[in-house]
Order: structure tokens, then C-alpha cells, then sequence
DNA sequence: AGACTTGACAAACGTTTGTTTAAATTTTAT
DNA sequence: ATAAAATTTAAACAAACGTTTGTCAAGTCT
């Protein structure tokens, strides 16, 4: 009975199902410990949503449908294609900051198999990789090669959340604050980080190309 | 009731778990579910193993210890960086398409709290981590910035993990074959990725640290 | 004022959870 | 051949699971 007091029970429930989730994942979690948490009896749990899995749901469509802004922008013309890789980094990871434990339950529910979502997890990532695509033809790969779009796309995404999943365990072994300096620093390095070696991987396809030519 | 005949009743119940872990997740796994799916009796587990927990932490324990073996090589001062960086990336490519539940299973539960395994995970980590060091600093970073160490690392790690993770739904979206052909270009490709951006990573520290002269 | 809707609750539903017991069976050693 | 040890089994355990039920109070509308 943690929250009782901030707002109404069904978005109690949300909040509640979100830490929990993050912290044990979705299988860990019963709706008495959501329950609890939230400061609502246990019934309230089927009657706002379509049950424990229908907060699942609750929670994927709205970290995809926030996830999604972090694209803003990320085919504006006026804009060098270096410049909207760093937008967009720079976006995903104020995005994950700002939406950490919501972030942390699709992320970590998305490998699973769980019939329910199934669909849902399918769709939306198809979305967002559809998105991202005009990018990264802008930065100098072949539109043809899917190859490309499904690897450095998702090693930049992973490299970010999985900074943020580790988190509890980083807090053990390194010393940090993770304040805005640190932010600004890590957004930096990984903008860094990828920029140079898409710019590598970019040339080294040139030269393939010409070595056919 | 599918790996009757393969090896014995101990063996089977550890890769019954392995296989149903990387599936749905510890959490969403039953013992029932284990001993249909290795063939034996529900007993058994608790019998060959501490119970349910008892399999996760084998089956922790069996991951970092062949994962360890990827680190073979790292520090080798015959070879440059630059050739230790891809013999690693090299080496857990090949180890995560060859012990792919195993290392899914570890992975997924990495970021959960789970008070049983808590000691484990965070020792491990640090092994690794310790493991890698030496080769950041030959790399070229300040053995002194833990931060470098704490984000580049985890950042190449997370990209291979990744792949392997979003394959159930990669092969939804993209047409891939994954032979021999694409984990070599795989491989190719996240090395220069991370070898090029490491690269550029550091001429940016040594500029920033001339400017402070 | 009387009929109706809504929000919240305790209690109990039937099922499934992980584990344990004790008996039965097989294997091993004497 | 016989006793001891190891293996496997079915059955039962309490506890926890997610969901549903029926009830009651407060508010709304006619």
C-alpha cells in the first residue's frame, strides 16, 4: 500500500504493475503484490483492465506509442543525416531516462514467447524498424540491403537500453552518478561510437563495390 | 515427453529447463512443464537438483564458465588491439550461435531481481568486466576511466546478445538465412562497427586531453 | 422519493504452483 | 542369491495463482 494516495485506482494499478513488472518481470508478479502495491483490493484488477495480462498489453502500447516520438524528426532533409543519428540518440536516451521502468518491461518482454502479445510485438517493431529504414539509406547504405537496417539499427537500440537494464548491477561494481553530466557524457560517447563506425562500415561497403566494378 | 531417449534423467531435466527458460522465461517455466518436456518424473528435480532455483543456478554457473573461454586470447601482446577486439567479437558470435538457450536464459535473467541468484550474477559480471580492461586500455582509453570501460564493453556485448535475442522476431520481418555465410558477415560487420568507433572514441579523448594542456 | 448506475470490497472459486513423502522398482555389490 | 543402495514413481501437500461472485454504500437521474 505504497501509492494509496496519489491518484485514482486505476492508474494506481498501472503505475504499481509498471515498478513491478520492471523489477521481477511479468511471470514473477501476482496481482495480489500489484494489488498491494497499489493500495486497491485485488478484484479492481479485472474489473479496470482485461486482467494481469491486460495491464501487459496497457503497458506495450503505451511505451510504443511514446517510444515512437523519438523518431521526430529523423528524416528532416534540412538536417545532415550525422546530425539526425544524433538527434535520435539523443532522444532514446532521454526517452529511456525519462521512461525507465516502462521501457525496461517491453524491452525485457519482448523476447518472450507469450502468445497473447504476440501479435502486438510483431506489429510495432516491424514500425519502428520501417522508421528508422530512410535513415539509414541517407547514411550511405544500400536501401536494398536489409541486411544493414536489421544490424546496426538494433545493436544502437540494445547498446542503449541495455545500459539502462543494467543499471542495478553497474550501481554494485562502478562508482557513478547518474546525473545529467553522466547523461550528456554516455550520449555523447555512444553518438561517437556509432557515428565513426557506421562511417566505417559505409566506406568499407564502397570500396566492396568498386572492387566489383 | 520429447528427449526420452537422448541421455540420462539429469541431463535431460537440465536441457528440458534450458530450452523452456530461453522460451518463456524462468518465471513463466513450471516443474511440470520441465519433467514433461525431459521425460521423467516431477520428482526428479527436486531430486537431482535444489528445486526449481537449483536448475537456474546450473544453469547460470554453466553459461559463465564456458563463457569465460571467449576471453581466451584477449591479452595476447603479440597480436595488436585492433586483432584481440576481433578475435573476441569473433569468439562470442561463435559461442552465442553455439550455446544460443543457454546464453538467452543467462541474458534474460540478468536484469531481474532475483534475490537467489543476486551474489552470483554480480560476481560474475565483475569477472568479466575485470577480463576486458586490459584490452580498453590497449585500446587506447584512460585506464583510469571506468566509464569507457562501463559503456563501450557492455555496449559490444549487448549488440551480439541482441541479435540473437530478436530472432524470433527477425525472422518474422526480415528473410534471412542464418548459415555459416551470415554469421561470417555478421561477425565482419559488428567489427567494424565497434573497431571503428571505438577508434574514433579515442582520437576524441586524446584531443579533449590536449586542449586541457 | 424511488429506480438505477457506479465503485469498491471481502470472500470464495477452481487451478496450478513447487515441494515432499513413502512406496515401488531397478541397479549394484556382496 | 541376497542384501544394500540408488533410482523412479504416484500421490499428496500447503501455498499461491488469477478470476469471479455477490454485496453494499454512494452518487445520479427521472
Amino acid at each position: 500500500m505504497k501509492e494509496k494516495e496519489c491518484c485514482c485506482p486505476k492508474k494506481r494499478i498501472l503505475a504499481a504493475a509498471i515498478s513491478l513488472f520492471a523489477q521481477k518481470g511479468f511471470a514473477a508478479v501476482g496481482v495480489r503484490e500489484i494489488a498491494a502495491e497499489a493500495g486497491v483490493n485485488i478484484a479492481m484488477i479485472s474489473y479496470y483492465y482485461d486482467g494481469k495480462i491486460g495491464i501487459l498489453k496497457e503497458i506495450l502500447e503505451e511505451f510504443f506509442n511514446r517510444y515512437m516520438q523519438v523518431f521526430e524528426g529523423i528524416d528532416d532533409e534540412n538536417k545532415t543525416p550525422e546530425a539526425c543519428v544524433r538527434g535520435l540518440i539523443h532522444n532514446i536516451v532521454q526517452f529511456v531516462r525519462e521512461n525507465t521502468e516502462l521501457a525496461m518491461v517491453s524491452y525485457n518482454e519482448l523476447p518472450l514467447d507469450l502468445p497473447e502479445i504476440a501479435e502486438l510485438k510483431a506489429k510495432r517493431i516491424t514500425a519502428v524498424i520501417q522508421r528508422i529504414s530512410p535513415l539509414v539509406v541517407r547514411m550511405g547504405f544500400d536501401p536494398t540491403d536489409v541486411f544493414m537496417i536489421a544490424v546496426v539499427g538494433p545493436s544502437l537500440i540494445s547498446a542503449i537500453f541495455t545500459n539502462f537494464r543494467l543499471r542495478p548491477v553497474m550501481k554494485q561494481v562502478f562508482p557513478f552518478k547518474f546525473d545529467d553530466a553522466y547523461y550528456e557524457r554516455y550520449t555523447e560517447t555512444i553518438a561517437t561510437l556509432f557515428l565513426h563506425g557506421i562511417k566505417g562500415l559505409a566506406e568499407e561497403r564502397k570500396q566492396k563495390r568498386r572492387r566489383v566494378k
